[in-house]
DNA sequence: ATCCATGCAAAGCCTTTGCACCCGA
DNA sequence: TCGGGTGCAAAGGCTTTGCATGGAT
């Protein structure tokens, strides 16, 4: 577990920690709840929510703070870009590198202080074109 | 009122496009149901909602899916970003022209029909960084 | 006259929280 | 030991929806 502070590492975060990182879905809480509780069916959807917000706050894990309304987690900590199907609202992983240097764009540009940025693509995946 | 479509025009309508228009605070439903409710006391706020939905599926405005749990909504229609602060969740036009080009970046590297794009810039305002 | 839009209120969805007990370091 | 973590269930915030009425074209 390379955890770079100091979190109690409980069995409950461990799993969830695992199964979001074994499955490239980018799930809601919900989604992985049913998940790790194939594992673990005593946990309660409470620590899934919990621990979600500690390990992205942590820096293990991402929330991906897409369009939907729903919160998607993602467990791969580095930066990058996704692609958000608006017909059934998937969510993949964009295949481009990330792009340090759009914030230079701002530079000189605005009073904030700029600590990332995101960028999400939008179209239909290839099921939902096949749908048509 | 330049609306590209055969929507009917209800006064309720009509206000809630003025208004959105006329502030630059990328309003979530209720900021603008409080501003609507000084000119049209009886609006509810289904109404505003409704309305928000069909005026952005309509062009007219545009829902800015940012990554608050708020959703929220601009008067201005054409493409361009955001800047998010990370303290206080203010979301401020990015001062950046849109790049187009972006989307040419996943030619033939993947099968989602791309039609869109969507940055965010993260950051602390100027406000919030005084408070420090 | 038609059919979309509205007001009102209830329901819904997702997420957060209080509390007593538990357990990892 | 002890402070953070957990399960459970209730509460919360925001958004959507059903229904009868109202209004734009």
């Amino acid at each position: 577990m390379e955890t770079q502070s100091n979190l109690r590492m409980t069995r409950q975060r461990q799993v969830i920690l695992e199964e979001l990182r074994r499955t490239c879905s980018h799930p809601g809480a919900d989604e992985l709840y049913a998940r790790v509780r194939k594992r673990l069916p005593r946990i309660s959807l409470g620590t899934i929510y919990r621990n979600l917000e500690v390990l992205s706050a942590n820096g293990d894990i991402q929330k991906i703070e897409t369009g939907g309304s729903l919160k998607r987690f993602d467990g791969n900590p580095e930066p990058h870009y996704h692609i958000r199907c608006l017909r059934c609202h998937k969510v993949v992983d964009a295949p481009v590198a990330a792009l340090p240097e759009v914030e230079r764009l701002l530079d000189g540009k605005t009073d904030f202080a700029i600590t990332g940025h995101r960028i999400e693509f939008l179209g239909i995946c290839p099921k939902c074109q096949a749908e048509d």
